[in-house]
DNA sequence: CGACGCCGTGGGAACGTTACCGCAGCCAGT
DNA sequence: ACTGGCTGCGGTAACGTTCCCACGGCGTCG
């Protein structure tokens, strides 16, 4: 007679059924103190039978907490992004959280869009990657958040967690040296971007550090895309003259679309091009050859961020920027100098 | 004094702010009938100096709305999925809904589990791409749902959204023709899946039509990725006796895998040869050459799913099944017969 | 001129949960 | 034996919203 039939079991149907109040009830679902063991096991039997489960909107608006999290991500369709939601997605599960996923197309306006939904649902705090260059948006957030890649670096005050470019480009330029490769030209993003220049700075640590003069190495500039890539590498085959060329790609898109300009030049790669890219896109497994890249923890950066944003919302102090490793991955887009010319290959090899 | 500095504020600040009772401001922000104009823009105002945004939270508690709509796919990372996710969080937005994504990993028991979730967060309905083939779980789901993707024939009782197999292929096998190649060889899943055996079935049915014995069109099982693709292709070769070889395979992976196979055959794509796959995932766009297929419409599928699901929820009829066409997207992997043997193309094309 | 109805508004309950407070019973300590 | 504290439980308020009802004022119609 309580419960009619479509109406979903609350706690105080299973109070009844227990024949308790629905503060021993709760006590007893909470699993929390000041009961008798044989009252919490009638309470939570009667739970089963009559197949009660807590309501979390319920439970949000008593205690403040919804169990939601956001994510504002560029795009769910672009696979570095996809494996960042999931390494978030599987560790806000394990605390019983659920996450609102948003994809800001790069748009501005979308984006403050999205963290206003956010906002409106109550979400306890939010994964970002702010495509704005400014604060307002994030100011206005008002909830606890916590910046993920590349782009958090504008924002010195609040807490991030992004991907070691420095140790990335170490890695990238050890393999090189290792393959037979001194100089590498260097096809990067737009001059715009942020990311950019750190990616170019590390570039030229690595050269001081092995005594290189950085000015020999020659850089082409280009949209991050297959097709960015692509007249990239046009243009330094124009530049290159004899030899073996090594290009190092910021980007896996590019570094697929310099292939194609390889390809597209009546050369082959790697036996007259070297191509190493940096992300670790899974398309770079299906090229011919295989691209050689320095993936991004996108997973690990997901859940990584997820713990940060914990830390963030129960106000635990934290260490407040975090840099994950990078893998390398060994395909077959890089040549084998070394055991080609065993004796010192500098002169030979690393040519633009 | 009665809005402290952290809290967040709620209709009774709007209503004092404005003067009013909270039900006034209430309907004033409802929209809703029974105000005058000017206590209704007293009332906005007031709600726009204060910051006031509607706490969906409480609205869910009171209306059994949550706003909330799940979604439960294999994988996120899955560039077919996340296709699907985006166009379901497109649409989800523009009803102003929000998204929970979850990942099953093709495994039952998680799957259970979050739909569990789902049920908790007080969904109001979701849209599963289901693993399991028993009417377990999704039964005592007991809430509004719409099934998804290739999957969902197996349940007739509940509405769904796929793609149209039967054109797709119809599509393939048309261009195939058009090319002058008139019988391909097949690479299928394996013959548990049931896609497999409709994939199968709607060939079949293309070549009756064309009055092809559908008997002389050798067919190779693998599992649904580069490997079994691979494989697949290997297998074919060695049966393979003379001429133009022409391979339709059920999955973009696979034809991946096959070209893979090709090249290490020493043999070359498309001039030897041909290939068609299924799916269009992105990275078909980056082999070499470019992978001719059949795109499922992923983005389309999650908004018609969205969709279904309002409708689902707000008891709407509808069409229970709905199939989404593909289309054909061209690039190099097919070698165009046709011209280079204007005649009749049946005797040397088309050969295993 | 009186009654009825409508319009704009305010009061209060309800959604399901948890936290606080109070109360009865019991045990131990003075 | 009385008191003080502790244990186990019940009552109730509160989270923020919406909906229903009631109530005063005014216009209209009989």
């Amino acid at each position: 007679m309580s419960s009619s039939r479509n109406r979903r079991p609350t706690i105080i149907d299973v109070a009844e059924r227990a024949g308790v109040s629905k503060s021993t009830a709760a006590r007893a679902l909470a699993g929390s103190s000041n009961i008798t063991e044989e009252t919490r096991e009638r309470v939570l039997k009667a739970a089963a039978t009559v197949g009660y489960e807590r309501n979390h909107l319920a439970v949000g608006m008593r205690s403040g907490r919804s169990g939601l999290l956001g994510l504002v991500i560029p795009d769910i369709t672009n696979p570095f992004w996809a494996d960042v939601a999931r390494g978030a997605q599987d560790k806000a599960a394990e605390s019983g959280a659920s996450l609102l996923v948003f994809s800001s197309d790069w748009d501005v306006a979308k984006e403050a869009a999205h963290l206003g939904a956010l906002r409106r649902a109550r979400v306890d705090g939010a994964i970002i990657n702010p495509v704005a260059d400014s604060f307002d948006d994030l100011d206005r957030f008002g909830l606890p958040f916590v910046l993920i890649g590349s782009s958090a670096e504008r924002f010195a005050e609040t807490s991030s967690v992004g991907s070691d470019i420095a140790q990335a480009v170490q890695l990238g330029m050890d393999h090189l040296v290792s393959k037979g490769h001194l100089a590498p030209s260097l096809i990067l993003g737009p001059k715009s971007r942020l990311a950019r220049a750190r990616f170019l700075r590390s570039v030229h640590e690595h050269c001081v550090a092995r005594d290189i003069d950085p000015a020999i190495l020659a850089v082409e500039d280009g949209e991050y895309t297959v097709e960015g890539g692509r007249i990239a590498m046009r243009r330094l085959l124009e530049r290159a003259h004899v030899g073996h060329v090594c290009v190092f790609a910021a980007n896996d898109m590019m570094a697929i679309g310099a292939m194609m300009a390889v390809r597209e030049a009546g050369l082959l790669c790697p036996e007259d091009v070297s191509i190493i890219g940096f992300d670790g896109i899974p398309s770079g497994e299906f090229t011919w050859p295989g691209l050689t890249t320095i993936a991004k923890p996108g997973r690990g950066l997901g859940e990584r961020a997820v713990e940060g944003l914990f830390n963030e919302i129960e106000h635990r102090p934290e260490h407040r920027r975090i840099y994950l490793p990078c893998r390398l991955i060994e395909r077959g887009s890089l040549a084998d100098l070394s055991t080609a010319a065993p004796q010192r290959a500098a002169a030979g090899a690393g040519r633009v």
